[in-house]
RNA sequence: GGCCUCGUAGCUCAUCAGGAUAGAGCGACAGAUUCCUAAUCUGUAGGUAGCAGGUUCGAGUCCUGCCGAGGUCACCA
């Protein structure tokens, strides 16, 4: 258990202590729920601060400031505590004995590789369903962030106990797909040697289908070229659909992203389960015909008023309700995305999160609302939205057009700048912040590229390991740690046993961002306490002169790096041991 | 026009699902850098968190309205 939780435990047991010793009376059971201990933000503080007093206050009918100095006395029986003070509306300001944080190294180093994990998700499934990109063409730039995204958040779940299924819903039903098709059996008449073909406008122009079409040929010869287009587009469909989902797999493994289940559309509407999660909601009377309003302010050029069938989203929070057929009786999206969603809670069980681009949130609401319709509860849907990505080189726009199939793939910027640089630097921003991306920045090995300066911190921390190896400065057995008393120091330590609080929290928030800044951080104090060893060479790591401090640092630097490659780790980020 | 997201230092962004005097980097300004672990370092200045209300012991954080930016808006996915 870290630092925090131990004594956030402790408060609690005091304040029960108080009830039983009838010096405080509660109204009724204490919750203590938001009670935390964390560190103050200001060092003069101390080094935890409590908010109890003024969470309970309000519970057991007194001044936080008057029950903070009940628990203030309790609190100080504890050996690790050297002083309490109660400042401000009522906050515990605890000061620990020389020692206590040092110690923390010893729980970092022995936890080793798990340190900072947890078992908060109690084993719940977690379905986080990420990318689901049409299988239309290769994923381009603008998918990375959700890619990355939803990975990094998996990883997170994962670390704190959560059964986690990646997943990416292939939208292979609509009349993207037939486009895709029809484009890519023109590319195979172009193979088989006619000339002149151009494609025309509404189908996609981009190169990457002249492959398919070799590749249909390779497969099929000609027997394809004259057959009616209802025989060829479903043999061309399932082709071509195939051959975009290999390649978007292939870059998904160059991302370091492995899914675990593929769920298609297709298969879906086919199966029936469209009809039946429709069905479901029209037991529950949540499905009826009806004829929408015209939206308001400026009208679709082909609007008419039309009956429809439609869900009723307004019964849980929607803005109207919300059509699931097309005027042709097939399905809408929305439909088959109902089922899906039915789909995905009958087969996991657990929560889910959807990743997307910023561009569906006009859709958030009306697939909560279905979720909440489905599951008859409502928070087992977390939408993230990932806002755009703006490629820069040196500050001017990477120009990319969908439309003359010429957009910037995904390959193509991690070609650029790897793997790693793609990874970290996509989390670098809150999800809901827009991104811009400068592929000269994000390559600097300079102080302002965040994953240069992380991953420095990591070979830095291996260089001095190695050191040690080398010179044999240190003998076996446990070394003084509480000889580690520099104030930056014991900031590095303060800030490492900080690690399990930022992983809960960025797991439970569906925020893997927290991570990223976390090393960022920490990178910070070890590039400091590195630097401080300039000015004043008694702070160095190795010191010839006391093999007993050096052996306590070398304890200090070896945790760091463990940290940091626990984090890197959870990003997808390698985490080098020389650059 | 409706809805969604966002608005924090000159710039780029954080702020631990409400906590104390809102933090970093860049840039600016002032210094250091013979030795040393230098793909530099130290320090200083810089803020009415878009505006106005509300809830709360306490609001950048939650609620309402307005302003501004972006996205989106039946029969695309």
């Amino acid at each position: 258990m870290d630092i925090f939780s131990r004594f956030a435990d402790f408060v609690t047991v005091s304040v029960h202590q108080l009830i039983e010793d009838g010096q405080v009376t509660p109204l009724q059971a204490v919750n203590t729920e938001k009670l935390v201990v964390e560190l103050p933000r200001e060092e003069s503080h101390g080094d935890l601060a409590c908010n109890a007093a003024m969470v309970l206050a309000k519970q057991v009918s007194m001044a936080p400031r008057e029950l903070a100095g009940l628990l203030a006395d309790k609190l100080a029986a504890n050996e690790d505590i050297a002083v309490v003070d109660i400042a401000g509306p009522g906050f515990l300001n605890i000061t620990l004995k020389p020692g206590i944080w040092p110690a923390e190294l010893n729980a970092i180093l022995s936890a080793g590789s798990v340190y900072g994990q947890s078992d908060i998700g109690n084993g719940q499934a977690v379905n986080v369903e990420f990318v689901s990109a049409n299988p239309t063409g290769p994923l381009h730039a603008a998918h990375a962030r959700g890619a990355i995204f939803g990975d990094a958040l998996a990883n997170l779940l994962a670390f704190c106990g959560f059964q986690v299924t990646r997943e990416y819903y292939i939208n292979d039903a609509g009349s993207q797909v037939d486009t895709l098709a029809r484009s890519a059996f023109l590319r195979y008449r172009e193979a088989l040697g006619e000339e002149r073909i151009t494609i025309p406008e509404g189908l996609y122009p981009g190169e990457y289908l002249k492959d398919v079409g070799e590749a249909l040929k390779t497969r099929y010869q000609d027997s394809l070229r004259n057959q009616p287009e209802v025989v060829t587009l479903p043999i061309v469909r399932s082709f071509a659909i195939d051959a975009m989902m290999d390649g978007i797999k292939a870059d998904l493994r160059e991302l370091g992203i492995e899914m675990d289940v593929f769920t298609s559309e297709r298969d879906l509407v086919e199966q029936g389960h469209v009809d039946e999660a429709i069905g479901s909601l029209r037991d529950r009377g949540l499905v009826y015909r009806g004829v929408l309003a015209a939206p308001k302010g400026q009208l679709p050029d082909d609007w008419e008023e039309r009956e429809q069938l439609l869900f009723r989203a307004t019964e849980f929070g929607d803005d109207t309700d919300r059509p699931l057929q097309k005027s042709d009786g097939s399905w809408t999206y929305f439909a088959s995305d109902v089922a899906y969603h039915a789909d995905k809670l009958n087969r996991t069980g657990g929560a889910l999160i959807n990743v997307w681009g910023a561009d569906h949130s006009g859709y958030v609401k009306r697939m909560t609302a279905a979720t909440q319709a489905l599951s008859e509860q409502n928070d087992m849907l977390d939408v993230k939205l990932c806002q755009l990505v703006t490629l820069l080189d040196k500050g001017k726009p990477v120009k990319m057009s969908k439309r003359a199939g010429t957009f910037v793939t995904l390959r193509d910027v991690m070609e650029t700048v790897g793997a790693d640089v793609m990874r970290f630097i996509m989390l670098t921003r809150r999800n809901d912040q827009a991104l811009e991306f400068d592929y000269a920045k994000v390559t600097e090995k300079s102080r302002e590229n965040p994953v240069f300066y992380v991953q420095y911190a990591h070979a830095r921390a291996s260089s001095v390991l190695r050191q040690e190896d080398i010179r044999g400065l240190t003998e076996q057995g446990q070394p003084d740690l509480a000889l580690l008393s520099d104030m930056h120091e014991v900031r590095l330590i303060k800030q490492l046993a900080s690690w399990p609080s930022v992983v809960r929290t960025a797991a439970l928030t569906h925020e893997p961002h927290r991570v990223a800044f976390y090393l960022i951080d920490l990178a910070a104090l070890f590039h400091g306490l590195w630097n401080a060893g300039r000015d004043n060479p008694a702070l160095r790591f190795i010191l010839e002169s006391d093999a007993g401090l050096t052996r306590a640092r070398l304890n200090l630097v070896a945790a760091t790096a463990q940290v940091i490659k626990t984090g890197l780790n959870l990003l997808s980020v390698r985490s080098p041991e020389e650059m």
